[in-house]
DNA sequence: TTCTGGTTTTGAACGCCGTTCAATAATCGC
DNA sequence: GCGATTATTGAACGGCGTTCAAAACCAGAA
């Protein structure tokens, strides 16, 4: 028994071992110049050694890419018990969001334009009920619930769409580098703002409804 | 003089005929099957002679990303002159936009992620007096001032959160797959109304200021 | 201790890729 | 027709992800 447990617990460790090569090598020279033969090299095994623990080089991406985006998410759960109003607690989690997108910009680059199955089962956020499965999302449409919202729909739909435009904004300013602090920081005051803007209006319309 | 202008010519058309050749392999397999081999097998020459026409396989997406591009801003640029009011004529050629992203995915998404500095030229929106240089945000530009904007600063820094949120939105039905006509077309009329809205409320603050 | 069965690890290979470069073939100006 | 210019090629380099049969290792049985 007692074997068999410390071979699983060294099967583990060798599995970390290899992620936390990869995570160096990201670290290091970029997500696109990882290659299962650097890792190898870099733990000092052969390539083929990868194989016994890893599918193939994408189910190591995916490891690694899930405990960054955990991370994120993570990172805004907190907002959610702060008794600030919805407003408050949508622009605070946002900027959080982008704040952290923006700290690891390849790996976010990478975890969330991946089209891969086992990565989209994480990213997706289009489908019917996301909000039941995505954190980021259920956040928003509680808060639009706070704010008043009741057409089920629309809230999800709202929300939808709030984190496409949010992902958008965190892409370019990946994309296009070269942005000082300063820029970036304007860009986030000023889409925060305006995306606000959208959800109050939402509500103006909702209220004159009725 | 003649037989130096056919010689241009004839290096012209080979060169077209690469770039066709390019955009045939990248229609039946997806751009990201693309690869210089396969270029030169499908006219029949070497490998080595397309570099005798392109420097390196990036010139060549250079070459058919602007092109592609180049179909998207002219398809919405004739809004610019309709007499319609300008949100419809924001949420029209928003549309148009989107649509034609949607038919050429693969080339949207690789030109509007790629970081080459030739092809960023073409496709960043995030620095200062982008508004002169990119049609779709100076054409945004100019609905908000056909709507009384008057802060130039914040006209050209909402147009460009506003594409930002357009791109993302795209990017990500584009990286979403099974995602069918009807979702999508809900997911852009809801996305239009909201984003509308970030623009009308942002209007009733500037009233409300004066 | 030696053998056995299973696990771990490796080396070599396959078939791709982008790119370079010296050598050859074709074409042109004279 | 000849020398220079241009077009084209074949072979090679170094990289990639992945596979697979063989080797090395190791726990327990005889």
């Amino acid at each position: 028994m007692s074997i068999q447990e410390r071979r699983a617990r060294e099967r583990e460790e060798r599995r970390d071992c290899i992620l936390q090569a990869a995570q160096a090598i990201i670290a290091e020279e970029g997500i696109e110049k990882l290659s299962v033969r650097k890792i190898a090299s870099r733990i000092e095994y052969s390539p083929s050694l990868i194989y016994h623990y890893f599918q193939d080089k994408e189910e190591i991406l995916h490891h690694l890419m899930g405990g960054v985006y955990k991370a994120i998410l993570e990172a805004i759960a907190p907002y959610q018990f702060s008794e600030e109003p919805p407003e408050e607690k949508i622009k605070a989690s946002t900027r959080k969001y982008i704040e952290m997108a923006l700290q690891m910009p390849d790996a976010y680059k990478a975890i969330m334009l991946s089209s891969v199955p086992g990565t989209l089962a994480h990213t997706s956020i289009l489908f019917k009920d996301a909000r039941q499965k995505r954190p980021a999302l259920g956040m928003l449409c509680q808060y639009l619930e706070e704010l008043g919202w009741e057409n089920e729909e629309q809230i999800e739909r709202t929300a939808q769409v709030y984190w496409c435009a949010t992902f958008g904004l965190i892409i370019r300013m990946i994309t296009e580098k070269d942005l000082d602090h300063m820029q970036i920081e304007r860009l986030i005051e000023n889409y925060l703002h305006f995306i606000l803007g959208g959800i109050q209006q939402s509500v103006t319309c909702r209220k004159e409804e009725q």
